[in-house]
RNA sequence: GGGCGGGUAGCUCAGGUGGCUAGAGCGACAGCCUUACAAGCUGUAGGCCACAGGUUCAAGUCCUGUCCCGCCUACCA
């Protein structure tokens, strides 16, 4: 512990913002003071989050960026709010992705998975695991995560491991897990069977080829066979046809129905069927059969008693049934010998364009291949109901709200989950097979025999779990489950899960049904589902495309802090948000902004240094203004992080410090500073200090270094209470001010009008000007009295003020109209008069614009009547006020010199 | 086929439960190195809020329909 070393002394501040120099400080000095540890038990309520754990194969990109920092600001500003809060890392095992690579690796060096056997092999990917897997993490901390690194999982684990054990055999006790032979999504690439999910339906420009079937025994009246024209997009798979179907009804071909049809190529005899499944509108109107390769036609298949007829390898070439002309051939392959053998043969009638959606691996890009194969499925429909009361009835909340409708809709029609995976590397499947007795034993353990029989000749299956099972469990998996451990009990259910939409289904759902299902609980009330990042088109960015921003480039060139501060502006409820290289040099430029506040404010507290607090009582005006505005920024933010409003929060705390803090608030310093009032400049860095306790959560690193330069000493508020602006109080709403706001107001609004005067009408930068400022209410010439004199200066050039009841006009003077003020800036010799009549004209054709339509308002009986008071009572006030603003303009004009 | 999201300034987007003169960033134009910041300061221009109806005293906001764009879902071979 102990505060970094090395403090950029005020005298060297650099004028730009350098965060090269302070991230990695930083970022040391809060993991080693231990900032970022929770408590397994502790007085303060309990924040959790844990990460969607990224692929051990990835490297931080866009997507990983936006969710992350999302995750980092709650977690800050939880922990600055007092909570015990646990951001739970890790990374995901990504089964098949790791095993690719590997696979490739081993191919460069001219071996295989297969020569190595599979002991061996997995030896490897967790040394291939070692070298590159943390990648990711550090890269994590890169941006600032204050992840709890003590706690660092992996799916794979040995906590992991013991739980999905638990889990698996739990539910295969309980009877959820069973295995069958079934119609799955064979990846013939990955040589593994794929869930639902995982398959992408992507629209390709295929063809409907037209092939005559044969009709046995039967002539079309002529002398010619009867034929049974079919459509198919695959032509190749009549390979394995067991059938043909029409429609009983269809009045053109019932009359087949029971008997057979000769399959061409092959010159097998296949029933002519009757299922009400087939759309007599589509296509021609009969169905060729495949049940071995068709999901329809496997369900048709088992209603007719069809034999399932295979005739793909696992690895998507034709078989043995396919006929040795067509055996060892590609699909692709096989599809062109199969069509072009078709025509030879006459049976080909013709080929019609046609688009389609066709099923890719989503992980491999490969096309999907429907196979019957015996596979591990889980039946997760009880578990589904129980996740769907729980997001009915709130347990679990959505945001945006509209997904819960997503959650709903595919909760309500889910379907077996494919659990096995043909894959080495992930969580074997804990079964184990008697190969005596035909016994299946599920154990945590190896067992040592049999139950049944007692021999000790025990096969564990060979296939591992899909990666989603085991991420699954990865809310209470990584606190310890199965064990009841502290952990569990202090942060299960977590606080909230941020991730994105698009893993709704994979993951959140899962984990959903999972924990409700294991733990008796939800594992996350709140699910908040953030936008994909997007280029300029709105593509989804990805390597892939080749469009997508590279954050450890970005945070190269921009710094970490404008990086984050460009994802929170991301924060919208968008679901897909666009992230143009504008947008983060906003946030660099906004960075530098904020550096050379706090470099003013420290500049002049050495210059001047300080020697008492000032009385709180005796605040001039802007001091009362700033903080009231303050308390109204702390009060906005807080509210937005509440409500995952990412975007209002940054935007709010930038609009406070650049165009309250800095614009006008600064300026007034520089006027007291001037008059020999250096306390001003104790208000300005208390004020900072509290917006830096605001600001970090967006950009922790730069608060950080401005909030311990500002704390160094120099005797403010919350002063080394805390080494760190991570750790201290999150700042209170505190000591509004409406009247200093109305009056500050005023002033501010009499400052714009003689800065637009001078710029439009061009007065030279060195000219001084005098002001008349006319008002009929006493109050206000009061206060404007007190104050013009001496916040004017500092804003514009000007000699000297006079305010009235009533003014005369000074000749060759322009004039600006606010309410029922009267500004006149009197500018012989400089002023342009034709200007300044288009200026008043352009003025006046505005107010009466705006005059007619509040008169039509409040004209308007019913608004009288229904609309709330204090609507109308506005309503009246703007148009006293409108008024006044046109007849003034009206008459001005008209004694225009 | 069903559903969801979007269409607001030249560009990218904000505008929780209807109610001041519809905002920001970037860009444009004009003028400024004013003792923190030219990554800055000041001023100006720029909007039939996709279109057509409707509800309402009041619609960018709510309802209906239409047209575009994107996405999610579905067993039409």
């Amino acid at each position: 512990m102990g505060s970094p070393a090395l403090y950029l002394t005020m005298t060297h501040l650099p004028k730009i913002y350098e965060p090269q120099q302070i991230e990695e400080k930083w970022y040391q000095f809060w993991q080693e003071s231990g900032y970022f540890h929770a408590e397994a038990t502790s007085e303060k309520p309990p924040y959790a989050i844990v990460i969607p754990p990224p692929n051990i194969t990835g490297s931080l990109h866009i997507g990983h960026a936006l969710d992350n920092m999302l995750q980092d600001c709650l977690i800050r500003w939880r922990r600055m709010q007092g909570y015990n809060t646990l951001w739970m890392p890790g990374t995901d095992h990504a089964g098949i992705i790791t095993e690719l690579i590997v696979e490739r690796q081993l191919a460069e060096e001219g071996t295989s998975k297969s020569a190595l056997g599979r002991e061996k092999f997995i030896e490897r990917v967790w040394q291939w695991k070692a070298a590159s897997g943390g990648t990711i993490l550090s890269q994590l901390r890169r941006i600032g995560c204050s992840c709890d690194w003590e706690r660092e999982r992996f799916t794979l684990d040995e906590g992991l491991s013991q739980a999905v054990r638990t889990a698996f055999v739990r539910f295969y006790e309980q009877g959820l897990i069973y295995r069958d032979t079934y119609m799955v999504n064979w990846c013939p690439a990955c040589s593994t069977a794929v869930s639902n999910l995982e398959v992408e339906p992507i629209e390709v420009d295929g063809h409907f080829y037209h092939i005559r079937y044969p009709v046995v025994g039967v002539s079309s009246g002529t002398d010619e066979a009867a034929f049974l024209e079919i459509a198919t997009t695959r032509p190749e798979t009549m390979l394995g046809d067991t059938a043909v179907a029409v429609h009983p009804e269809d009045e053109r071909y019932r009359h087949f129905i029971g008997k057979t049809a000769m399959l061409p190529l092959q010159e097998r005899e296949i029933p002519i069927i009757g299922d009400a499944y087939v759309d007599t509108e589509f296509g021609t109107g009969a169905l060729k059969v495949t049940p071995g390769h068709d999901a329809n036609d496997y369900e048709i298949g088992l209603r007719h008693d069809l034999a399932q007829r295979t005739i793909f390898t696992k690895t998507g070439c034709m078989n043995e049934h396919a006929g040795e002309r067509y055996r060892g051939l590609s699909r692709w392959d096989c599809r062109e010998r199969v069509v072009a053998d078709l025509r030879e043969q006459g049976y080909l009638v013709k080929i019609v364009p046609h688009r389609h959606a066709v099923g890719h691996h989503d992980r491999c890009g490969t096309v999907i291949e429907p196979a019957i194969s015996l596979q591990w499925f889980m039946n997760v429909k009880p578990l589904a109901e129980r996740a769907l009361a729980a997001a009915k009835n709130g347990d679990v909340r959505f945001i945006p709200e509209r997904e819960t409708a997503r959650f709903i809709h595919w909760m309500e029609n889910i379907e077996p989950w494919t659990l096995s995976r043909q894959r080495w590397w992930g969580h074997r499947i804990p079964i184990w097979y008697c190969d005596a007795c035909d016994a299946v034993t599920a154990a945590m353990d190896i067992p040592q025999t049999c139950k049944t029989c007692g021999c000790t000749e025990l096969r564990q299956d060979e296939d591992v779990l899909d990666m989603w099972f085991s991420s699954g469990l990865w809310p209470f998996a990584t606190m310890g489950w199965p064990e009841k451990t502290a952990e569990l009990n202090t942060f299960y259910p977590t606080s909230v899960l941020v991730t994105g939409w698009d893993i709704l289904f994979f993951w959140v759902a899962r984990m959903i049904m999972l924990g409700l299902a294991c733990m008796d609980e939800v594992p996350f009330r709140t699910v908040y589902l953030h936008g994909l990042v997007a280029d300029e088109k709105g593509q989804k960015m990805s390597k892939s495309k080749g469009n997508s921003v590279e954050p450890l480039e970005t945070i190269a060139t921009y710094g970490t802090d404008a990086f984050r501060f460009a994802l929170a502006n991301a924060g919208t409820p968008n679901p897909y948000v666009p992230l143009p290289e504008s947008q983060i040099e906003a946030g660099k430029r906004f960075a530098n902004k904020i550096w050379n506040a706090a470099r003013f404010t420290l500049m002049n507290l050495e210059r001047h240094p300080v020697s008492a607090t000032p009385n709180r009582d005796s605040n001039p005006l802007e001091v009362k203004w700033i903080r009231s505005r303050l308390n109204h920024a702390i009060a906005t933010t807080t509210d937005a992080l509440e409500n995952f409003r990412f975007h209002e929060a940054a935007q709010t705390v930038y609009a406070f410090l650049w165009h309250e803090f800095c614009d006008w608030y600064l300026e007034c310093v520089k006027q007291r500073l001037a008059h020999g009032e250096p306390e001003a400049l104790w208000v300005a860095a208390d004020v900072l200090e509290q917006t830096m306790r605001l600001l970090h959560p967006f950009m922790p690193f730069l608060s950080e270094e401005l909030w311990q330069q500002l704390t160094q000493g120099n005797g403010t508020g919350t002063a080394n209470e805390k080494k760190s602006v991570c750790v201290a109080p999150w700042p209170e709403p505190a000591g509004a001010h409406p009247e200093a706001e109305a009056t500050m107001a005023v002033v501010m609004t009499v400052i714009e009008s003689v800065r637009s005067i001078r710029g439009e009408l061009n007065v030279p930068l060195g000219a001084s000007v005098e002001v008349l400022v006319q008002s009929p209410d006493a109050d206000v010439r009061a206060q404007l009295a007190a104050h013009l004199g001496h916040y004017l200066p500092a804003f514009t050039k000007v000699k000297d003020i006079t305010v009235a009841a009533a003014v005369q006009k000074p000749p060759a003077s322009a004039e600006a109209v606010i309410g029922e003020l009267v500004l006149y800036i009197p500018l012989a010799g400089v002023i342009d008069l034709d200007a300044e009549r288009a200026r008043l004209n352009k003025r006046h054709r505005q107010a009466v614009k705006d005059v007619a339509a509040a008169q039509k308002t409040l004209e308007n009986p019913n608004f009288l009547q229904r609309a709330p008071e204090k609507v109308v009572a506005q309503k009246r006030e703007s148009l006293e006020r409108l008024l006044a603003e046109e007849a003034k303009l009206a008459r001005s004009l008209s004694v225009f010199l």
